[in-house]
RNA sequence: GGGAAUAUAGCUCAGCUGGUUAGAGUGCACCCCUGAUAAGGGUGAGGUCCUAGGUUCAAGUCCUAGUAUUCCCA
């Protein structure tokens, strides 16, 4: 007879392959659908507490890549897990969408010529096209990999009443004072037209000139020589700077230049003679040489920053085209001259000032094409020219070198009094990290190095696509109205037509009713805002404004990659300590950069990136959620198809793990008391519960990876190759309720919720798809995973020691798997067990014998003792079975040959 | 050129304030089971703890210098 259909075998509707390419989108579009990120909202209304995560926005420029993906989806695992922990969360998905390279791309798209006769809210509109044509994209790709947050009103920094509140920060910081106008040598981009912020500097090599160029002194017989690297900025010389600390020498060629740079000049050939007299630079201060270029004055200057390192000692002076250059110049009370325009072009400056002998030949040139004019036309002057490479700072667009180029800027001031306790800026936002928490810690002196170095934050910049600065000028005057009246009515302008109104609205229609100045005797301020001021503002426009349900200020948390200590931590901080005088983070994470299978970083043309689409569409997008909580994401993380591959296997070993405990704990009806557990399976639950809290533990520091590390271990250990191995038997051949099987699938449904809410935040998917086969007592009255909610495992005590169990079991499968090479044994029912004194004296015998996998517990044995092991003072002696194999549960327990045995007989007769 | 982070088994990660023979999972090899079966179990082989110095009775851990990779800056 077949007795396998007497048993109660595992039985269940959760398939074992997940098949998730084809099943998580079809749950992924229900979830949509449904507004699952509302549904989690209204299950949380009466919780008494809440969490904000404030979305960092990504640039609305293109589809999205493995860096998108681990950023969108440790937010999404955090968020959850403040979610299962009981608390209504808030994550409203955000877009950064104005900005150079969309502006760019759609230049590109329309061509320049045509952009140019267009209208600017036209072109402003084909922007805002671009931008919302790759949010959509985007969208779907963080929903594709399981984000949840709010989809459905996203923050776009280019809505109406976004830009609005970005106009109205910019207003509040201008109301404090902080917002000041220099005209001062920023980086310019000649190609893109505009300043450019340090984020948007590239440095790459480029080969320049490296030239020696005399400068005859008009009270000696005697010229400096000086040392430039930029021949075309040597129209616009202003004077030359010298260093007190510097000796500097005449030679008897008629040069002057520092004393310690001769011999390296001499052995170039720069100069020829030897060392004459000494000359004191304050002796020089204040006379003046003659720009062999054009004839004009050129003034001897001091300053310390003039270095001996290389060059002669004696540093030509451009203030138009130099930081320090302008900075010295300033106190010289030395014009500033910049006749370069915004294409990077020789102006009409050069006539005005006569910078050149023959004006004509340069008019209208790209500066950095004169170069070999320039030294053509120094004449004799030119003592020596050579070529050589160099690091140079290239625009992040266009790829083109800069220039230092001077124009009318505004900045926010740094290290003016500003806030009620008369601290200055850059005081106030370094003292504002004092309360807020960094993981890792480190992130938090990085931000504070550069803050306690940047300059003052040049916000304007000259281009079409982002918020105007919008305000108006006196023509005559060129001063500023930062009436508030005038600035609110502009912006409440810019609440019903968007900032466009600025472009298409006259001055007098944008002046209140009423107001006392002249349209006609104002002007618009044409440049727009750094977007690193729009996306330094979202916590205002978003947190603040309650256009969004969106959460609290300042947001419990916000994360993004370790590149925004310099970007968006910044920009944020700097906003809102000007504006409301605090931080708007309580916490920061950040998290480093996916690289490649050996840690170097992706690019096309190594051909190394990683596709995510590739990988959910290939492995289930379950699996890169693994990948991404499994790695150390603090940090830079690899990937490869390797270690998605090894990724993929852990799913597979979880989510069978998963399945077995559904399919064991099938038809219980209800979860024993604890008192009706027995002492074995409390022993398990107190494991559990010990393993879960370290995990909870891991997690509540956002370490997922070590969290994961834990459950992976004990599911593999614990769980699969001890408990659910040792329990087979009473699960299996047991009469149905009894006490034995009840206490074991109590314990393994109190265990699978536990787990279930503690990966919840992770696998998603997975646990909804679990939760959908569980029986009853793990599923209770929850539709699905969001119904459900923390459920934590109480920590108990247990006289059992697992050490013990652990060494025992581990010392008798050595032993037995020597049997088993031999072949002297195909299983561990075949033999029987002594344990003198006995090392587990709490459980019962049923549970020692399921213990070790064998048939019986013995006292003693006529059957020959084959080997022993000890156990902390325990021997334990292993003999052969003396019954034999029961046909039903495989025991060697009967009494006699193809007989049941004696629980088997029972249970069949019931 | 400057600031910062990381470096432990083929892979993903542990290793607390310095203290036995450096751990786990996975992969690999071999074996068992076929009542978790496109599953499950067991055993085993894998390490110059990036390199070189130093401190110490004792260094994966502390110090110094360097290398590689990455991020940020000039």
């Amino acid at each position: 007879m077949d007795y396998k259909d007497t048993l109660l075998l595992p039985k269940t509707s959760f398939p074992m392959r997940g098949n998730l390419p084809q099943n998580e989108p079809k749950k992924y579009k229900q979830w949509d659908d449904e507004n699952v990120y509302e549904k989690m909202k209204a299950n949380r209304e009466e919780a008494s507490e809440s969490f904000t995560f404030h979305d960092g926005p990504p640039y609305a420029n293109g589809p999205i890549h493995i860096g998108h993906v681990l950023n969108k989806v440790i937010k999404d695992i955090i968020v959850k897990y403040h979610y299962f922990l009981g608390k209504k969360v808030y994550f409203t998905a955000g877009w950064d969408c104005h900005g150079l390279p969309i502006e760019h791309q759609v230049e590109k798209k329309v061509g320049g010529a045509k952009k140019k006769e267009m209208a600017k809210s036209k072109f402003r509109g084909l922007c805002r096209e671009h931008a919302l044509k790759f949010i959509e994209i985007q969208k779907q790709g963080f929903k594709n990999v399981g984000v949840i947050a709010d989809f459905n009103q996203p923050y776009l920094t280019l809505e109406k009443k976004f830009e609005a509140n970005i106009y109205r920060e910019l207003c509040r910081i201008a109301s404090k004072g902080l917002l000041v106008e220099r005209s001062k040598p920023v980086h310019w981009s000649w190609a893109a037209k505009t300043a450019l912020a340090e984020a948007e500097i590239e440095y790459k090599d480029k080969e320049s000139h490296s030239i020696y160029v005399a400068f005859k002194l008009q009270d000696r017989d005697e010229s400096i020589i000086i040392w430039t690297t930029t021949p075309w900025t040597l129209p616009a010389n202003q004077g030359i700077v010298l260093s007190e600390k510097i000796e500097y020498i005449s030679t008897t060629d008629g040069f002057i230049v520092a004393r310690e740079l001769f011999d390296k000049l001499k052995k170039d050939g720069i100069v020829k003679g030897d060392i004459g007299e000494t000359i004191l630079a304050e002796k020089l201060e204040k006379t003046k040489a003659i720009n062999p270029l054009n004839g004009r004055d050129s003034l001897i200057m001091l300053d310390d920053f003039v270095s001996i390192e290389d060059g002669t000692g004696a540093v030509h002076n451009a203030p138009g085209h130099g930081e320090d250059d302008y900075r010295i110049c300033l106190s010289y009370d030395v014009q500033v001259i910049v006749p370069v325009d915004d294409r990077g072009c020789y102006d009409e400056d050069i006539n005005k000032y006569n910078l050149f002998k023959d004006t004509e030949k340069y008019l209208g040139r790209n500066v950095l094409t004169c170069n070999e004019d320039v030294l053509e036309d120094l004449g004799e002057a030119l003592i020596s020219d050579n070529k050589f490479t160099h690091s140079y700072p290239h625009c992040w667009r266009t790829k083109k070198p800069i220039i230092f180029r001077a124009t009318k800027q505004f900045f926010i001031a740094l290290d003016k009094p500003y806030a009620e306790d008369g601290s200055t800026l850059r005081e106030k936002i370094i003292g504002n990290l004092d309360n807020v928490k960094f993981y890792p810690q480190t992130g938090k002196n990085r931000l504070l190095s550069m803050l306690e170095r940047r300059p003052d934050w040049c916000i304007s910049r000259q281009r079409e696509w982002g918020v105007p600065i919008a305000f108006f000028r006196v023509k005559a005057t060129k001063e500023l109205i930062l009436d508030e009246k005038v600035l609110n009515y502009v912006a409440m302008i810019f609440d019903m037509h968007g900032a466009d109104a600025w472009y298409d609205m006259e001055i007098k229609e944008l002046l209140y009713p009423g107001c006392s100045h002249k349209p006609d005797q104002l002007e618009k301020v044409n440049d727009i805002l750094d977007v690193w001021f729009d996306s330094g503002s979202t916590w205002s426009a978003v947190l603040e404004s309650r256009e969004y349900d969106a959460g609290n200020f300042p947001a419990d948390l916000y994360l993004e990659g370790s590149d925004q200590h310099r970007g968006w931590f910044q920009s944020s901080l700097l906003v809102s300590s000007a504006s409301r005088e605090i931080a708007p983070y309580k916490n920061v994470i950040t998290h480093g950069f996916t690289m490649d299978a050996k840690g170097r970083k992706m690019s096309k043309s190594e051909g190394n990136v990683i596709d995510p689409d590739k990988i959910s569409k290939e492995f289930g997008s379950e699996v890169l959620r693994l990948w991404v909580a499994m790695s150390d994401y603090q940090n830079d993380q690899r990937i490869s198809n390797e270690i998605v591959k090894q990724i993929a296997e852990q799913y597979r070993k979880l989510r069978n793990t998963f399945r077995f405990l559904l399919a064991n704990t099938n038809d219980l009806e209800k979860i024993s008391s604890f008192d009706d557990m027995k002492t074995f399976d409390k022993w398990f639950l107190s494991l559990s519960a010990q393993t879960f809290k370290e995990v909870s533990l891991a997690f509540d520091n956002y370490d997922f990876a070590k969290g994961l590390n834990k459950i992976n271990n004990f599911l593999v250990n614990d769980l699969s190759g001890l408990y659910l191995d040792v329990t087979k038997d009473r699960l299996y051949c047991d009469e149905k309720n009894s006490l034995n099987r009840l206490s074991s699938m109590s314990a393994m449904s109190i265990i699978t919720k536990s787990m279930i809410y503690l990966l919840a935040p992770i696998l998603t998917y997975t646990m909804d798809e679990i939760l959908a086969n569980a029986s009853s007592t793990i599923k209770e009255n929850n539709n699905d995973i969001f119904d459900c909610k923390h459920f934590k495992l109480k920590e108990i005590e247990s006289e059992l020691s697992t050490k013990d169990i652990i060494e025992a079991r581990s010392k008798f499968s050595e032993l037995v798997d020597v049997m088993k090479k031999d072949k002297s044994i195909k299983s561990t029912l075949e033999l029987d067990l002594k344990i003198e004194p006995d090392l587990f004296k709490s459980i019962d015998k049923e549970d020692k014998e399921d213990l070790f996998l064998i048939s019986n517990l013995v006292k003693e044995s006529e059957e020959k003792e084959i080997n022993t092991f000890e156990v902390n003072g325990s021997k334990f002696t292993i003999y052969k079975a003396s019954g034999s194999k029961c046909p039903r549960c495989w025991k060697f327990n009967a009494s006699k040959e193809d007989s049941l045995c004696e629980r088997c007989e029972k249970v069949i007769n019931v």
